[in-house]
DNA sequence: ATAATTAAGGATAAATTTGTCCTTAATTAT
DNA sequence: ATAATTAAGGACAAATTTATCCTTAATTAT
């Protein structure tokens, strides 16, 4: 369904806008740990996240960190989707067909097109703040079960 | 949302149920030109699919081809992802969780669940032959539009 | 039997995605 | 100012997916 790179992203984000404020930053080592991600990767993705300004803030330097401003928080997941480009799972034909819509469809077109609204809405429609709060209320996880390791 | 190989292995399946039968076969030539997709790799796709005539048949030699039998055709769709191996859409967690379930949900499980329960039933609910006879009814496209080559 | 045709299968290559490492730049605290 | 800390960014490496090519095996028609 998603890439690697989207799920990270939609994991790290939501982690980030759990755990940090912009007085008490995440670190890289934090958000991958936290998330069970591959840690220089997760960077990769976190600039991507970070360019413009778009989703997630950054600082440099000692107490640096990641962090989401108020306004971030209240920005649609599609946005995430958006920063790493992959929002084509909302697009795309199932086929994959380069055209494929109502005048053009492909045999499936006409079935798959609900459930892709449902994810357009479900991608637009939900705020990364609605994804904090739901994973506060109840008991919601973000990282892989841990298995734990043996010590050398 | 699918690989590639799972796109090909669709369309090869619907676009052979369409046009070919046990008597009239289809050539791996005319099934990768019919569907728009690179011939040697249609080629291992489909002998994905008719290993253990799970859904496509095939016969070698002149007049060879592939072509699919009658009970193939009423087999869900969800058979040929099962061949090539890509069932994982319809069970993966969006976040790409190890384990995610009720018990232990992601914080977009209960939003996705319901999507998750369209696709699977998309795929388990349509049949083969219900994709071709949507096809055959009305202007149902298969392959990509052709954008005229010049003549060399 | 022989030649022609077509899928099967193995080896390999190209492209893309995923992942690592190392240096640089920015910031903070001393 | 200096040292320490942390993200940014570039270059590179590994893994996976996508794609090609060539030989072999099976089948058909002559």
């Amino acid at each position: 369904m998603l890439s690697k790179t989207a799920e990270y992203a939609l994991r790290a984000t939501i982690y980030i806008a759990q755990k940090a404020t912009e007085e008490n930053k995440l670190g890289l080592e934090q958000v991958a740990e936290g998330i069970d991600s591959p840690k220089s990767f997760t960077a990769k993705i976190l600039q991507m996240l970070t360019q413009n300004d778009r989703v997630v803030s950054s600082a440099r330097g000692p107490r640096g960190g990641f962090y989401l401003t108020g306004k971030a928080r209240k920005l649609p997941v599609r946005a995430i989707l958006e920063a790493v480009e992959e929002e084509n799972v909302i697009t795309k034909c199932v086929l994959g067909l380069k055209e494929c819509s109502e005048v053009r469809p492909c045999p499936m077109h006409m079935q798959y097109k609900a459930i892709k609204k449902q994810l357009r809405q479900m991608f637009e429609n939900t705020s990364i703040q609605q994804l904090v709060e739901e994973s506060n209320k109840g008991a919601f996880f973000i990282s892989n079960a841990k298995t734990r390791k043996k010590k050398g």
